[in-house]
DNA sequence: TCTGGGGTCCTAGGACCC
DNA sequence: TCTGGGGTCCTAGGACCC
């Protein structure tokens, strides 16, 4: 029997706030989304105080304020740092790791002594903390979906031991029952809003009753997604650890605009700027795009007037060049744009990605002389040394005052020497 | 009056995840 | 005034082919 264990950071951005500035210890803290939008990460404390997730910080400021709530603009820098760290020390852990997502990893746990792997827990949860300051959760059962549910009974039931970890292999059966009937079908891994909500609607009020439904029905009118999920909750094992992490099939990069913008200017600065920024992230898989796709949309939300499109532009052959991606954007922003709008948002899609190296070239393919993806690489080189829009396209843009807000950021202290205090003094 | 069967590819939309 | 960003997979239906 296969064994897996699911380990996650608590409120992963805020704990890494928490790491740099002990003031944070025993206070409510929040993370807002870009623009300073909506919060997207709180403590225990904050969420206490009913401050829910995704809500838009706008509406909860006051409240949260005045519950001395320490809210930050999110510092991906940061978090994507401290996240490297997090995996580093559970990679010490297991043979196989899958790297799930910013502050979740699945861990192979098979090998190890069942009768240990509860304190094995506890001992990944006391390293973790103390080589990077950050608290985790664990959960190991015998399926990635039941690994995802102990992780998250961990988190809710104090009882469980060591604290922090939950070793379903342990519980016994009419137990495990009991924990399943009192979880509402959505926290499972796979069950989102509308399918729990149609699953109640034909009876199906909780996790146990999802668990026990007959699976060939379930395939029938739902999916074979959700069928799988049915056999993973029974610990038939579907969905194996992913070690390598696969190619991105499309790039998007897209920004809410600090304020409205009017003028196609600032409309190409966006989105040369965007383009660039896919740009690199196609660079780094060392792949090439064989189409570019460019959307803008006016305020979904406030009365001005709606306006929102979209369109691609194929590439004549696939380029990962920073030159020609912009290019192609600009074009296509150019087809899109319409004047005498506000609008609230743009963003860049790179299409139909395949590996640079084997790129089918035209009869009109530059000569290895005038290799571009030599120029490219140098424009890397030197962004990565000096740090990211060190070098980048005119197009780009020099005042950006369209750029996101950011007023609640706390310094890179792991990954820019000038925002190390000790540096600064 | 009669109007096959089977396959592939593409796209849009819906659902999920963090 | 202020409402995030970036992904994946599956399915149904249409176009098209022989």
């Amino acid at each position: 029997m296969a064994t897996f264990a699911l380990v996650d950071v608590n409120s992963f951005y805020c704990s890494c706030e928490r790491v740099f500035d002990v003031r944070l210890q025993d206070v409510p803290v929040v993370v807002l989304s870009n623009n300073d939008g909506c919060v997207i990460a709180r403590t225990s404390e904050a969420k206490a105080l009913g401050i829910k997730m995704g809500e838009p910080w706008f509406k909860v400021r006051d409240m949260a304020q005045r519950g001395g709530v320490k809210a930050y603009s999110s510092n991906y820098a940061l978090y994507a740092d401290m996240s490297q760290r997090c995996m580093t020390v559970l990679s010490q852990f297991a043979s196989s790791v899958e790297v799930y997502s910013i502050d979740e990893s699945f861990l192979a746990l098979d090998g190890h002594d069942p009768a240990r792997l509860a304190s094995l827990g506890g001992e990944i949860r006391a390293r973790v903390l103390q080589w990077t300051g950050l608290p985790v959760g664990v959960g190991i059962a015998s399926t990635k979906t039941l690994a995802k549910f102990a992780n998250h009974l961990a988190k809710k039931h104090p009882a469980f031991t060591p604290a922090g970890v939950c070793n379903l292999i342990d519980v016994p059966p009419a137990r495990l029952d009991k924990l399943l009937a009192a979880t509402s079908t959505e926290d499972i891994w796979g069950v989102g809003r509308r399918l729990s909500a149609r699953l109640a609607a034909q009876g199906i009020e909780d996790a146990l009753a999802l668990r026990d439904a007959p699976a060939d029905q379930i395939r029938t009118r739902y999916s074979v997604v959700l069928e799988r999920t049915i056999l993973e909750m029974r610990g038939v094992s579907c969905l194996a650890l992913e070690e390598v992490m696969p190619d991105r099939k499309e790039i998007v990069v897209s920004r809410s605009f600090g304020r409205p913008v009017v003028e196609l200017h600032e409309l190409r600065e966006a989105v040369a700027s965007y383009a660039t920024r896919a740009s690199e992230k196609l660079r780094r898989q060392a792949g090439a795009a064989g189409g570019v796709s460019v959307f803008l949309h006016t305020n979904l939300f406030n009365d001005d007037p709606r306006y929102s499109a979209s369109t691609a532009v194929q590439l004549v052959e696939p380029s990962a060049d920073m030159r020609e991606l912009v290019g192609a954007a600009c074009a296509a922003l150019q087809r899109l744009f319409r004047p005498g709008y506000r609008y609230a948002k743009a963003g860049v899609m790179l299409l139909d990605l395949a590996p640079a190296a084997i790129r089918q070239e035209t009869l009109w393919s530059p000569s290895l002389s005038r290799d571009p993806a030599a120029l490219m690489r140098a424009v890397d080189g030197i962004n990565k040394r000096m740090g990211r829009g060190t070098l980048r396209t005119a197009a780009a843009g020099q005042r950006r005052a369209w750029s996101m807000r950011r007023q609640r950021l706390s310094p890179c202290y792991t990954t820019r020497w000038q925002d190390v205090p000790m540096a600064r003094a």
